[in-house]
DNA sequence: TGTGGTAAACGAACGGGGTTCGTTTACCGG
DNA sequence: CCGGTAAACGAACCCCGTTCGTTTACCACA
């Protein structure tokens, strides 16, 4: 079906033109998993798609690991990074995660890839890094600590689009008694859902994305004032087996 | 070797004392898990190291979906949630916080296995979201939030545990002089790390939570000052909880 | 103008997964 | 005593990723 006017089957032996090449092997790939899902786009899946002997992908791709990273690194590509040239660094960064999420958000099951095999020495990945972390450094984030955020916000966007490619009913306790407070706050979240129109994968990531945020120019804002790792919970248990100062090297003299 | 005295096969037939159920199952991959990775605990493995024929294991499982589930909930059950029942919401968030990542933490690979086939109608699951959406509605959280607070929080847990399940170095740029800023700053984090022998993760994951609870406290302030569905955006400001007005959704509009 | 090396396709396997199905044997309730 | 159910075995089945040898085209070089 797809750019296959020819069904009849290949001669064996180098063709005149050739037939494959990497990209075009992580386009198809992704594609089928869009339409099929994972399990759609094994190597045979793809073979065929491209009406090709299994075999012959392995002249262009060293094999699955590979592959799956290629195809991330075609979703990777599409999340801009253009807000970290001209904007605060905390507008930025959140525009970032949307159009970190929403990336992964057009391809579902890329997602769980990307979890189970994540980052790879993989380069679109890493000019993103670059970027976020430049701009962070530049706002005044100490060059040490800036990772630490990236991948903190990472971890929450991450777990976001997981969520999002997961079932909207899957929490769904049904009508089982047991667990109350669960049902009511289900039952009571789709209702204000039906009015707002929003999805609940939306509704958590707008109110995590928003107290990270929040907490983040909360902690930015002590940056100079006081000792790096200072506690930030006021006056509320310290954080158990630390003391402030301690989690990351602390010796700024 | 595991409580394998008798290496000699066993005859066909139904055996006098029982070998198997779903619980031994369900440890027994959890422990292979544990020893050899997500690739080490088929269903063939499993057999094996129960000393039994792999079909025989689906006398008692419905399949691999159902077993992976099971050792999920098997994780799950070891997330404490005695805090929500006498702290405040905030310490008990936390605390159950690190109680999650940890569970997760002590088997690297399951966290996969979540990701991948997250959250089913799974039993533990419900009656620890029943326990926590109750703690939060007592504080005063609105029911129809309560859910979306959760889920957020567990966004960023989950993305946690994954990234403390990736390998430490895997960000590492190495030497390429391409991505300076990126560079530098994973040798300034290495440097700041190794003085303090926290590893990245950990200190991803303080940062990250750290930031998350100020935010959701910045937020729980203004539950009574405006309306209930605040818009999300807008909002750079500075520290949280000081300046209710200007802190979190600022409602201008 | 050949001519050899490399690259890209095929096609047939291999090994290893999950799963099914029929058979054999033990238990348990009438 | 007898029949149904349940739990083990063992032999398949099908699908998957991958490897290897073969065939053919292109290209650099003598």
């Amino acid at each position: 079906m797809t750019a296959e006017g020819t069904p009849k089957r290949r001669r064996a032996g180098r063709p005149k033109q050739n037939v494959l090449s990497p990209r075009l092997i992580h386009e198809t790939a992704l594609r089928l998993i869009d339409r099929h899902g994972v399990d759609g786009a094994g190597m045979r899946a793809i073979a065929a798609e491209l009406g090709v002997r299994p075999s012959s992908l392995y002249n262009h791709v060293a094999g699955q690991h590979e592959l799956i990273a290629g195809v991330r690194d075609l979703v990777s590509e599409r999340i801009p990074t253009e807000p970290f040239a001209d904007r605060p660094w905390d507008e930025a960064l959140e525009l970032w995660a949307r159009g970190y999420r929403l990336a992964f958000a057009s391809h579902p099951p890329t997602i769980a890839l990307l979890a189970v095999q994540p980052l790879t020495g993989d380069s679109a990945t890493s000019f993103m890094y670059d970027t976020v972390a430049a701009a962070l450094v530049r706002a005044g984030w100490p060059e040490e600590r800036a990772l630490s955020v990236i991948v903190a916000f990472e971890c929450f966007i991450l777990g976001a689009a997981l969520d999002l490619a997961a079932d909207p009913t899957m929490l769904d306790p049904g009508r089982r008694d047991d667990v109350p407070a669960f049902s009511g706050a289900y039952r009571a979240r789709g209702a204000a859902l039906d009015a707002s129109g929003a999805s609940p994968a939306d509704d958590a990531f707008e109110i995590g994305l928003r107290a990270m945020l929040a907490g983040l120019r909360a902690e930015y804002a002590l940056l100079g004032t006081e000792s790096p790792v200072a506690s930030p919970r006021e006056a509320r248990a310290e954080a158990p087996g630390e003391a402030p100062g301690e989690a990351l090297g602390g010796a700024r003299r």
